[in-house]
DNA sequence: GTCTATATTTTGATAGAC
DNA sequence: GTCTATCAAAATATAGAC
């Protein structure tokens, strides 16, 4: 086996996972059927299973998998970068709005998170999100805010961003997350109150 | 048929119903089977194909009725009593908290409103999202606010509940949605910071 | 590695007895 | 109104040729 071919088939291997993100994150876990794996990759059931011995959930494993990177090297690099807190948090925003589309696409943790299937995938989604929380925790923490509080933020941002994406389903409008991804920066660094002006 | 057989066949009918609700909201729409619900209710699958010709569809389509019809009398008759507004949410939070077992159960709404299902339900669980946020804006337009606030802080609302029982289930942790509902009725309730503060 | 063909189980749904 | 028995279709998964 030529060290060409070997690339080539973690190329192809990584394509396929590539869109099977987007079967899982629409259909959801039992709602993606082996049919609906084999035409969104092009490829037939067993060359499916030749890869994937562990068919579906190896699968929906393996799309998890795939995913911790892309947040990795994708939302969360402009997070690590140089620059003005509010900055950061914008160029994230950005990768949320094309992720999400708007609002419109589901968003596969929350649909691995939920149903029956979560028990086999918990792991993997709980620290998926415990590093999106992080890292928007660390520029909060950059911004000289209290660990606590900016943990609770960055909690709070993730918890916005899923609600706004349910109503937008449920309401057939993105007004919701458009108006919640845009003041989410500015409601991210704003400063404590202090009790005395209440 | 006697007067009293009726009214026993919509007693049954309602409690399978009920029962349905959990199925419904646990597995959602694609990973309730027909065994499951023959195993929740009690009957057999030709009782259920009786009562419900439409199979599936039909039972998901009388869950989201029941749903509504619960919405209205339980979590949101709460808020339409007379009382301090501040009282009146709270009141709605304690049947929330409920409802959601501290965010450990599954939202139906959310569960249907995502996934390939979501088209069939669209209409429904548009109207009863509505119907919760309207009830919601009311209690903040009696407290004063503007119509376009009311109603956009009673989204968030449902945001934060939706976004918290999501991470309460990804994080395998009620924190995130026991302090997202306690500060819910004082953070709706918050007046506007004057411009002239920043 | 990919394919065709097939096995096995499960699913949604119906027929017909009681 | 409920049951047993059954159906056809779709699901997951495997065997084996190439």
């Amino acid at each position: 086996m030529s060290i060409d071919s070997v690339h080539m088939n973690v190329m192809l291997k990584t394509e396929a996972i590539a869109r099977l993100v987007d079967v899982f994150r629409q259909y959801g876990y039992d709602g993606t059927s082996m049919a609906k794996i084999a035409e969104a990759t092009g490829l037939g059931k067993s060359s499916l299973y030749h890869h994937f011995p562990g068919g579906k959930e190896e699968m929906a494993t393996a799309v998890l998998d795939y995913l911790s990177q892309c947040l990795n090297t994708g939302l969360l690099a402009p997070l690590q970068q140089s620059g003005e807190p509010l900055d950061r948090l914008r160029a994230m925003n950005r990768n949320i709005d094309q992720y999400y589309n708007h609002g419109q696409k589901a968003c596969l943790l929350a649909m691995l998170a939920m149903g029956e299937s979560s028990d086999r995938f918990r792991t993997q989604v709980s620290h998926i999100l415990n590093s999106w929380i992080e890292a928007i925790a660390e520029v909060l923490i950059e911004a000289d805010f209290e660990p606590e509080l900016a943990r609770q933020r960055a909690e709070d941002a993730i918890i916005q961003i899923q609600g706004a994406i349910i109503l937008t389903q449920g309401l057939s409008t993105t007004a919701p997350f458009k108006r919640i991804l845009n003041h989410l920066p500015e409601t991210l660094l704003q400063p404590v109150i202090p009790s005395g002006l209440l």
